[in-house]
DNA sequence: AATTTCAACTAGCGCGAGCTAGTTACGCTC
DNA sequence: GAGCGTAACTAGCTCGCGCTAGTTGAAATT
């Protein structure tokens, strides 16, 4: 337990020298190196001068010798899932963990010029939740990154987006509504992840027979989007698949300037089920995603790409709720 | 430009050994090694040849001969302030990269059991917003950290969270508020913060000649705390003081269902200037922080650690605003 | 001309851990 | 009691880089 508080470090050449034997005996008990036969005593021994020295091995020095940063880089969008996402990364941080391997997350941000994180890490592997564009997947291999999840030469399976906007017509659909429309946020950052969740949606509904939901033009947090919004209900549109909660408190705003009453006139459906969506008045049906499972998720493939595990399945291990509240109600044409 | 696609990875060796010169004159030139004379045109070749070859410094060795990580820990609390937050771990990001510095960003949950990322990163510096619990202290100095922002042993100089509260409480009194109310969040998290930001607003207060605001007990996002708003109401409170704008929000949504009018009866204020403040309806007065300054101040913090720049001042480089909405108006009090 | 100075370099150690290629010494067989 | 196998260990190289303690040769000084 104690440890010099500030002298150098210990290493384990200093454990060696202690206990009187080589460096190479101390390495194979601590790592515990397959194909190697320390009898239990000695194993006791080192063990137990590395605990009363207080040793830590060197992650550098490791580094060095192993040729393995023992890193796994996340990089995360900047999307504001933040709070389902802050969970499931805390998740995926700890099974890594217990595999040797500390997770970072790292936002790449348009504005900043900094290096991007791997080039300075050098992680054994990175990860992303969409593809990566091809620009970043040449500067990660040029970094010397070997492992890159999805894996860019393999056919995307990255199929998080998904179920999401699915639920929500679907939810739309069984109140009874057959004109959707789709709100897109006004964030330039989420046009990607609009695109793929309106995509979803479309598809969705078109499953259902229902016609493609319409696209309101993005929405500009605060500006005046209620002419829109009014458009929308004049030409039949009852239910709404907002991008995310944010836009649909966006638009229940509008509808209220408007004067469309939620859910009576029109319902409203958010997504990721954020603290806003329960905070609004009324408060946002919407769609919960399971970051625990997302979390595992994220760990199991990483810990794949570096063991050969077999990779894991997605529907298996994840899934999202609709949690539906008093932004939807029955569609008013079931209503007469 | 090019790079080995799949070979082995390029080493300063490398470059000298293909220019004919030795590795320490490679590494003069690329570390710009501060007391050693090469010649620019050596200088020149040794660059154009790394550049060639696509040299990057494995940072594991680079780490491992200087003794220091080149890494600095932003240990973050899980508070909700995101918004202004990310943008401002950006600056200090970029600003600490310009000095060879990367900054990784951290947040201990409760529930994780993982280990503290300092031990396994071994960053020369850690920093935190706030002042460490001891045991934290005493785990990063088991690590092997030797910087600690804010320093453990200095009395404390983080004022974070005092100028917030202060312009909620002028503004509610340049409007002519006499009796206000400071509404607290309900999550466990945020006491630590949410007792600075109290206290900071008692004391803005007692200086203005009122009498020490009133608080309202922990707010459950989506609970009924409607009679509550109406006892303050009630007992003539016009005022009030929100930890964060998702607080302000939930107030307005209780007074609302209380048939109490804001602002007209009673105004509020929030404070981290978030999205929500503007979708809300009325829109929220908040306070804006000035991310970028602090981005600045934390980078600025954490050079002074490393390299012994003289310490900057907080109150110089970043700033707090008020951004004046609907949801505060002249107290009722003061319209007769 | 002898000495000093200094720009411009180089040889090579050390950082701490991983790990290969040994070296003992002991037990067991024939 | 020689031969063999193997449990239990060790010497020492390696990883890539930082950096000290030089070496060299030419210009400047006395």
């Amino acid at each position: 337990m104690a440890s010099q508080s500030s002298g150098r470090r210990v290493t384990a050449a200093d454990i060696a020298r202690s206990l009187g034997v080589s460096r190479a005996t101390v390495g194979f008990v601590l790592n515990e190196t397959p194909g190697q036969t320390i009898s239990p005593a000695t194993t006791a021994r080192v063990l137990a001068e590395a605990r009363r020295l207080g040793y830590r091995p060197h992650i550098a020095a490791r580094a060095l010798a192993s040729g393995r940063s023992h890193l796994v880089l996340l990089v995360l969008p900047d999307w504001p899932i933040e709070h389902s996402l802050r969970e499931n990364i805390d998740e995926a941080t700890q099974a890594l963990d217990e595999h040797g391997y500390t997770l970072i997350t790292f936002t790449p941000h348009e504005g900043a010029r900094s290096r991007p994180l791997w080039e300075t890490l050098q992680p054994d592997v990175v990860m992303g939740l969409l593809r990566f564009p091809a620009p970043l997947i040449r500067s990660m291999r040029e970094a010397g990154v070997e492992r890159i999840i999805p894996d860019p030469d393999e056919a995307s399976n990255t199929r998080y987006s998904e179920g999401g906007p699915r639920l929500q017509v679907e939810h739309l659909h069984e109140l009874g509504h057959r004109r959707l429309g789709f709100a897109r946020p006004g964030d330039p950052r989420l046009v990607e992840l609009a695109d793929a969740r309106e995509a979803a949606a479309t598809a969705a509904a078109v499953n259902l027979g229902l016609e493609a939901p319409r696209t309101l033009e993005p929405v500009c947090v605060g500006s005046e989007l209620d002419p829109p919004v009014q458009a929308w209900v004049d030409a039949g549109i009852t239910g709404v698949v907002a991008f995310n909660d944010d836009v649909a408190a966006a638009i229940i705003g509008a509808a209220a300037r408007a004067g469309i009453a939620v859910p009576r006139s029109l319902s409203v459906v958010g997504h990721d089920d954020t603290p806003t969506a329960l905070m609004f008045e009324p408060r946002i049906s919407s769609v919960q995603i399971d970051s625990t499972g997302l979390g595992h998720y994220l760990a199991a493939l990483a810990i794949h790409a570096l063991d050969g595990t077999p990779t894991p399945d997605w529907e298996q291990t994840s899934a999202v709720t609709l949690i539906s509240r008093e932004s939807t109600s029955v569609s008013p044409s079931t209503q007469e």
